[in-house]
DNA sequence: CGGCGGTTTGAAATCTGTCAAGCGGGGTGG
DNA sequence: CCACCCCGCTTGACAGATTTCAAACCGCCG
């Protein structure tokens, strides 16, 4: 009982529960799917180990990242899976699979129940397409952003998924990520990250102190790196805007 | 009739068979389907006029991308749409469209016909996975390689595509696109592109001549830009290796 | 106390962007 | 038919962002 947080369980039900209006016996079936929960260590890998599950999983607790290793020893996480965050079945005809999924700090995991009934099955889909926007948000932001930009960005998405699961504060939330890791989710140095941030900290955009990161002026924009002229002056870019 | 190439119809037939075993009947129903083609000229958006076709869409001539507009006029291409792709039917609840898809030169594209059978639920099943995978395999190229071998990972996807829809040569295929497009897709400037395709001549990595691109050392691997040591002496990263 | 992982800092090298100008082909209109 | 123009490709010189290499610092745990 005391092995976890008592609100673990939580996730997924704020999360999906946010995509479309679920059932009692749906609840009922993310309430009881989370009491078989399956724990994976940091820095192991999903679905390497036999631990084949036959069935999508849902995030409880932790971070998980998909990764693609280089056979340079180069890195670069694909994308983040957070708490209430569903990890679909890898399909069989996929192609080799491009990447894999590491837990990037303990976590918990559990069964995803099947979606039987209306509301489970849109919000796995809703799920599902927030997933592929995501994915084009980090390519927009390695393609066309600077450091300062790209952190900027990145760490108002983690806010906002954040928020669905209820596990973030209206400005802050836990980080449980080395500088190094975020360094290979947005295609920098951690050295360079550090620099980064550091700045922001100047600039009085956040705060990271204990593992926890506030963000100030939520509502205002970012600055951009130290670029002058038409980008440097300022804003996010347009559509970087919430996503729900 | 003279309208468009005669084989224009059958991309969608070359890539969809080659994912699923297609039944008479539904080879029928694409190329009844790509009887009734819509012109797209070029820097055109789709979606964006009144053309709301009421279903998916298969590209069977020229190449689409999917735009992500920055408001101080940055602009990343995340991913193309080439011939024989599906182009997925907007989900309504799809949280407001984080991008647009524009033509990048004249297109042709016709109806997705239903998938009331099992071949083509699979096809474009099979479809859906490969366009994710290919969204990752974006990122990983944005975020962990050189200018060089962006390009070069980049050509490679094309001609691997292009294979499947039958509109490439064993090691060459049309490029409709200028270099000013291809730098907004691969998170460069037109001139950095300019630059590094010059290199890759001088390396005799390619041609690109009269809209022709001819990819040599088919089985050789790229040389990272211009950098040295661990990453410099070689080879195009694991796992850039053909997706199916 | 020693070691370890993660964070900081500094100085220099390199890649990529910026600005600006020239070149070349293809199409259009006179 | 030719002048002209527009667009895309090229080139050069330079500025700036980001990486690389190396070392120091710090909190924490055994």
């Amino acid at each position: 009982m005391l092995n976890h947080p008592p609100h673990v369980g939580a996730a997924p039900i704020s999360r999906l529960g946010a995509f479309a209006s679920l059932s009692e016996d749906e609840r009922r079936a993310l309430r009881l799917a989370s009491e078989i929960p399956h724990r994976l260590a940091a820095s192991r890998d999903l679905f390497h180990a036999g631990q084949r599950t036959g069935g999508s999983l849902i995030v409880l607790d932790g971070w998980l990242g998909r990764v693609k290793l280089f056979s340079d020893g180069r890195r670069q996480i694909l994308s983040f899976l957070l708490p209430g965050d569903v990890i679909q079945e890898p399909r069989t005809f996929q192609p080799v699979a491009v990447s894999t999924i590491t837990a990037l700090c303990d976590t918990i995991l559990c069964p995803a129940p099947a979606a039987e009934d209306e509301g489970l099955r849109e919000a796995y889909a809703v799920s599902a397409a927030l997933d592929e926007a995501n994915l084009m948000r980090q390519i927009a932001r390695l393609g066309r952003m600077s450091a300062y930009e790209r952190i900027h960005d990145w760490l108002f998405e983690m806010h906002e998924r954040l928020m669905l699961a209820g596990r973030a504060g209206p400005d802050s939330f836990a980080m449980p990520l080395t500088q190094e890791t975020l360094a290979d989710a947005l295609g920098l140095t951690s050295v360079h990250v550090n620099r980064t941030l550091q700045s922001m900290r100047r600039d009085n955009v956040l705060e990271w102190r204990g593992g926890v990161i506030r963000l100030k002026h939520k509502g205002a924009s970012a600055r951009a790196t130290g670029q002058r002229g038409a980008i440097g002056t300022a804003h996010v870019p347009a559509g970087t805007a919430p996503l729900r």
